[in-house]
DNA sequence: CTGAAAGCGCTTACAG
DNA sequence: CTGAAAGCGCTTACAG
């Protein structure tokens, strides 16, 4: 490939000049620019970004850091992201979180500009350690840690107010048993779970543990629940896809939904809005969420003051959870 | 950030030292060694990547081009591929394809080590252009270009075969009038939407240009279809989710899927196998093509002799298409 | 407006 | 086994 020297030679030039050209900084006459454009052509000489990078101490490269990209919810974020950081001239990358202690450094090694975290794999230390090497963090999150990093910028997702909200629908609609599919652990609950358990209060309730995938939530539901007389008058499940294979268990021990067991999903992806019956569900904008988390890590890269964020879900009631 | 440098000073041994231990080289006695663990661990020390890529001239990262992340094809396609390169210590990243014509210099720059691309935003000559700058290419692609570079890899999906096997199926089960939802159009129609007028032979067909959503197919489809009769026997879709949008289009107007109406969809996502009904579609296996890119793209960085492959896709037949 | 020069953090032949 | 040194391709203050 042809380096920035050799464009300086065939255009008669220095090196300097042809960065200055490149960069655009002005400092060259339109006689040397249209020679060294000329050169550039004839050599198809394209910037090496490597070398700017090392340089200039920024590689323009956002990490993404979520649990699974085959998630429409994240799939749908990062999409957003990545569309909303190449107008400012980023890149965004994404990695699943691997379960390994040089993680983290493996992260740092990679020079990236910024890190947008959300997941339930890392714990507190982990996004510290990025944020302490000044790394700009923005993390997506439901609980409130108390010794995370004061450098970390916060999105935080109001799971409580919602979790009521679903909860009092339910029972409006008749319901008194309702069973929570968590995608988290019985002995490390994710946020959704505990406020679905306190929505409960009282009432009579069951948390399913470990479920995220479609299939997953099929075969689990299926077994635990082996006959018709088992089955609560609801289900809220942690997604959609989750919902969905739930919805499936049922109709396959010839129960109805909503006549029988009532359904509830979260995240308002496409399977929501277009299976049969269309699932109930909660919307958590993806596309905003993607958007503000590239504004806001733009924003610490750039020094600016950056504040916390509250994100409120909104209930969508559809044809799964009403009579 | 602490630099190689640092670690020198600090464990008394020159910058090269560290080097060759962190590289493993063998070349550093084991006191010396544990001077340099030290020394890294006191610093949390972590080698910059981006100055090691510019000496050895290996980034040591995938890029993948697809259109649309969001599509479960694309997503665990490349969740796969993440998962894969990872052992070989190679990062993924993923990329849309820009219209732009300097996107490919953009691509360029990045001095990835190979890329993936599978799209149909892409014409030859771009993807040519990647090939001629020695960056190894795999190409995901259904119609053969005559004038491709030979260096680029060739993953060749057979839809001939495919197409002509659900063309079969819904004769058999008493079909006349298909119609086929393309995500291509019509005076640039993709190898699906060719493959399927191949195979309907002289029976009456139509086909619907550029639809790739959900959305967009429920919309389009009742807007064009807009009372009963208009329905054909069948319709063949190019996706699961277009599929989705479809049923629920078909449903709206009273009609039923597979009494009234038979769907096909494509790429057997959880979508096709947990709807109500379960949606007749075809599998394409995204993991395989994922292992398949990255193990293909390594041996082609390895300077391995690397051939094409052919990828029989399989009619998956559910509720929607059969009585 | 233009160029010589230092330096970003690393690797690696080479000499000791 | 260890270190001094060149060089990867760039940017940018500095001097002219």
């Amino acid at each position: 490939m042809a380096s920035r020297k050799d464009v300086a030679k065939l255009a008669g030039v220095s090196p300097a000049a042809v960065s200055y050209y490149v960069n655009k900084n002005g400092y060259v006459s339109e006689k040397t620019g249209k020679k060294i454009q000329q050169a550039i052509d004839e050599l198809n000489y394209t910037p090496n970004l490597i070398a700017r990078s090392l340089k200039i101490k920024d590689t323009k490269q956002l990490l993404f850091l979520c649990n699974d990209i085959r998630n429409p919810f994240y799939s749908q974020l990062v999409h957003r992201a990545t569309k909303s950081a190449a107008l400012h001239g980023y890149t965004c990358m994404f990695s699943p979180v691997v379960n390994d202690p040089d993680y983290i450094n493996r992260i740092l090694s990679y020079q990236v500009s910024g890190v947008f975290a959300s997941n339930n794999k890392m714990d507190v230390n982990q996004i510290n350690k990025i944020a302490k090497s000044n790394v700009p963090v923005v993390l997506l999150r439901d609980l409130d840690w108390d010794d995370l990093d004061k450098k970390v910028t916060l999105l935080k997702v109001d799971f409580s107010t919602i979790m009521k909200e679903i909860v009092e629908h339910l029972v409006d609609e008749g319901c008194s048993d309702i069973h929570y599919v968590s995608s988290s652990t019985l002995n490390n609950l994710d946020a959704k779970s505990t406020s679905f358990i306190k929505a409960m209060g009282n009432k009579s309730y069951s948390v399913i543990e470990n479920v995220s995938a479609t299939k997953d939530a099929h075969e689990i539901i299926s077994d635990m629940y082996f006959n018709k007389e088992m089955f609560p008058d609801a289900f809220v499940c942690t997604n959609d896809g989750v919902a969905l294979g739930c919805i499936r268990a049922i109709k396959d021990k010839g129960l109805r939904v909503p006549e029988d067991v009532k359904v509830v999903g979260f995240d308002n992806t496409n399977i929501s809005q277009f299976s049969s019956p269309k699932i109930s569900t909660v919307d958590i904008d993806s596309d905003e969420i993607g958007e503000i988390a590239v504004s806001k890590l733009l924003d610490k890269i750039n020094n600016k003051e950056v504040h916390d964020k509250l994100i409120e879900p909104k209930l969508i009631i559809r044809e799964s959870s009403k009579k």
